[in-house]
DNA sequence: ACAAGTACTTACCCCAAAGTATGTAAGATG
DNA sequence: CATCTTACATACTTTGGGGTAAGTACTTGT
């Protein structure tokens, strides 16, 4: 969520691919060390906060709320927060999340294929 | 192909990601700015890696064939060179470079199913 | 003799993503 | 009343991916 300076090459080469290559447009979604991370543990059905970090023990907090935040806004996962106290917070995919379902799949069986030992 | 400093989180993380989980796994591959596009315009068939990089104006030279010597270690592309001056080197997709396909058509859906306009 | 083309290589720099560390609210529990 | 728990927030540092710029080898065209 850090501020992104404007004018740089960098940057420019990113924006102008997301907007002409629709791969490195899914790429700045789901692209990251984490974000696959999470979404493959979604996958599973809607999980708390702790629970994510318990099932990614080397993510830090910071990563983990950063991404979940990242992904909320852009639509793939669905927080939902019973009002209490100690907090009650759950992450579920979103339908489009759903939908990244097949992708996630193809890399699975991709992996697997090759030398990717579980 | 820059030298990995052995002695970080960062690195030991990436790596336990890679090992551990097939879709980091494939990330590790796949991932970054360049290399799926450069998968992409060699899905259309094998390409000079001068043709490569009218393809894809913004990338530097240095960036094209760092991935591309990436992707020749992980054996998904195949550089053929004509003994020959000016020099002629064409890449192309390995079967299982070939078979990176249904992920990234996954991927193209998932675009145009959202908000992506190309 | 000099520019042009092809496929690189190399040195140096910058910045955003990721890591480290610590703090916070508000009630439950002993 | 002090500690525990949950779900964060935030300041500061590190690092590695990517960018810039320049050079190389070898031949052909003018």
């Amino acid at each position: 969520m850090t501020a992104i300076k404007e004018n740089s090459t960098l940057n420019a080469n990113r924006e102008n691919n997301k907007a002409t290559c629709p791969v490195s447009y899914v790429m700045s979604k789901i692209g990251g060390h984490w974000k696959p991370v999470i979404l493959y543990h979604l996958m599973s059905g809607p999980k708390r906060y702790s629970e994510l970090k318990k099932l990614i023990p080397a993510i830090t907090e910071k990563m983990l709320i950063q991404h979940l935040k990242q992904m909320q806004q852009d639509v793939l996962v669905i927080r939902k927060a019973e009002n209490i106290v100690p907090p009650f917070v759950t992450y579920s995919l979103s339908f489009e999340g759903e939908e990244l379902k097949p992708i996630l799949d193809a890399m699975v069986e991709w992996a697997f294929a090759r030398d990717f030992k579980a």
